[in-house]
DNA sequence: GTCTATAATAGGATAGAC
DNA sequence: GTCTATCCTATTATAGAC
């Protein structure tokens, strides 16, 4: 059996970047056969389903990240402001000081939104809970840690709307560097 | 000359809405004949530069809309408070309570974020602005004013975003109602 | 595992009648 | 101002050779 010209995470990682940069309907397969290498034929190899399926695995793959970046990170035993300090960090290298989109916006916005809407419910909500059991363990009350969790992660994904659309990064790490100060209180 | 079988401002909120659910590729002209119950060759009559056209119309429209329901308010001679709950309540109507996407949020994501960079960001920028302008007028410093209306901006558009994804508009209500109470200092 | 070739469809846009 | 008919292109997807 040939091998292949690219290893399948790599091929993964280059139909992630051009998902990111132009959404599902912008993410046609001329683009990811440039940014891949591949044929258009031969990216059937690796995604029978097509670009449902591509979307799919980059969901997979965005779960994945979440659990070990995010959800793991926060579960920690050093205290509240160590592990939140931790995530922030992984979430400020994924998303490129906020010059990469994230999926999960570039997802929930359009037609795509309906194909996956389960999904993206549940990879938001688990982010959104892990960091709310987080706020929990430093003393806020289970509301108020709910709530500021969802208004954070809101605020994460509004600042990279805000950076794709004026061209300007500096609210999105701003808040970072605000959130590592001010998410747990004194 | 033929009637109209509708108003042309109607076909205009028409193709709105569909931009605002579909974002800029998935607003097909299909989807739009139907919506509009013209026929596709009709919709060169009112865009002749087709969807790119309609494009810029509904970004002439947001942009106005924005001078009546935001700049003008916030350049009132109320006291501050009250003039940023009229802004909010007028985006609260805008965006149906979390139910509608925001028409520059979609824009900005995706492959018509290149297309529309420039007016995307006046926009942004007009929004971000007036609310400065007027938090300054509130008493805050040039840099904190400027930067509590960005992020004020950006958690809107986040609010929206999580709305759509999480199909939970809960988190959007409240932050408009901290929003008129938290954002001018006492 | 990758390719060329090709289908089948959908999308954007135009011409010209009424 | 709206339509039918049509064109051209891009897009997704498949078949089958290597």
């Amino acid at each position: 059996m040939p091998a292949p010209l690219i290893p399948k995470q790599e091929v993964v990682d280059r139909v992630m970047t051009v998902f990111r940069q132009h959404g599902f309907e912008g993410a046609t397969l001329s683009r990811i056969a440039a940014a891949t290498g591949l044929g258009k034929a031969s990216l059937y190899h690796y995604f029978p389903g097509g670009k449902e399926d591509m979307a799919n695995v980059l969901l997979d793959a965005t779960a994945a990240w979440m659990e070990l970046h995010v959800t793991k990170p926060l579960s920690g035993t050093a205290p509240p402001r160590e592990r939140i300090a931790g995530m922030l960090k992984e979430l400020d290298a994924l998303y490129d000081g906020g010059d990469a989109a994230c999926l999960l916006g570039t997802l929930a916005v359009g037609t795509s939104r309906s194909l996956f809407k389960k999904r993206l419910q549940a990879i938001f909500d688990e982010w959104i809970g892990a960091l709310a059991r987080t706020l929990m363990e430093a003393g806020l009350d289970r509301r108020s840690a709910r709530e500021r969790a969802e208004d954070t992660v809101a605020r994460i994904e509004g600042a990279l709307i805000l950076a794709q659309g004026r061209g300007d990064t500096a609210p999105f790490r701003r808040l970072i560097r605000q959130l590592a100060d001010e998410l747990v209180p004194d």
